[in-house]
DNA sequence: CCATAAGATGAGTCCGGTTCCGTTTATGTG
DNA sequence: CACATAAACGGAACCGGACTCATCTTATGG
């Protein structure tokens, strides 16, 4: 059913091409580049990027599933060589120093960790369960309270990352992570 | 210099028209009511909008600014009858309560809060000298960690208020807002 | 009551995303 | 290899919405 026929092989390089010049502009923080130009830099018309995208909205929105995807494969490896706490804390890390990259990951990942678009559901479930993973294993071994879950974090996360990319970001989004990280650690659940 | 005429009697009553107008509509949450739409139900042509409000974005940022003021004035309330870190407490959770009535506050919110947009310039230190007091009582009282700023703090908060509205916002904000309390009193601070 | 400058109007411009259909091309078949 | 055909492409036209400007209206001070 999700091959219904195997794309014809110029189509497949166009939507390649499209793919790779939005990836370019967008990380690059050209956040409201306009679909002429992509098209164009990816020496194609426009109408062969709405062949390929319902929309404009609907490129931005696969470019940055993939870069989120990407992060999703890190807490696997973190949690074979760290104690879950450490494993976590690294983690939140990456995570902001990915959104320092440059605007445009860092609105990729407001996108999809703080939003409620269907369109991010499955990168956002994704994610909810990396984080998950990271704080089970924490709870379990005692180093992290138990009364957070990974969607949740996955909210606050997204919270951080909205906070747009200047002068000095980087520092106070390790700051507010670490605030984050140390309710997380020395916190008692307390009634709402 | 302010004030270098001192603005005709009717003009007066149409900007005003014009804020409130606003108002209903972006508090209500249609955070892209159209130009017309807005100067329609306020009983002027959209000529008479740009003369008033450099831009669309220029009388929505009006329309916060002056929401986020008022929250301003909460703080000085609060440190007269309670201690500090509750002070600190209820003023963060007052702002979550806000952002939760309507998509509106909440975007509002962010806006001043998590952009540098210089058009909030004045919201921003506003709100940040507010937070910057309460973090300062508490120091000093020792029940809250000295080595956050209210800046920072005010991103913090404005990355929350940017998750957006849906079931289960509250909640999720109040627990992400106590994680935060929890860093306060409790972290010790750490080398970034 | 008049002069005049401030203010209001709204049709028109501009801009950018989206659509649509005539043309081109990959591909598989005889 | 030539042809048929469906897939893909191009790009001019369309459309919705923010913004402008030439013209008309009206508050206000003398």
């Amino acid at each position: 059913m999700p091959s219904p026929r195997p794309l014809r092989a110029d189509a497949r390089r166009n939507r390649e091409a499209l793919l790779s010049a939005a990836r370019v502009a967008f990380l690059a923080g050209d956040t409201d580049a306009h679909v002429e130009e992509i098209a164009r830099s990816a020496g194609v018309a426009v109408g062969t990027l709405y062949r390929h995208f319902e929309t404009r909205e609907a490129l931005i929105e696969e470019v940055y599933r993939k870069e989120v995807d990407d992060l999703c494969a890190a807490p696997e490896q973190l949690l074979e060589h760290h104690a879950p706490a450490e494993a976590l804390r690294r983690f939140l890390l990456l995570l902001v120093d990915h959104a320092a990259v440059g605007k445009g990951m860092s609105v990729a990942l407001e996108s999809i960790m703080a939003s409620d678009s269907p369109v991010f559901g499955d990168a956002r479930t994704h994610m909810g369960d990396a984080l998950t993973r990271l704080l089970d294993a924490g709870a379990t071994a005692g180093t992290v309270r138990g009364d957070v879950t990974g969607p949740t974090l996955l909210r606050a996360l997204g919270g951080i990352c909205a906070m747009r990319v200047s002068d000095g970001w980087l520092d106070e989004a390790r700051q507010i992570t670490n605030l984050l990280l140390d309710g997380l650690r020395h916190g008692v659940p307390r009634a709402t």
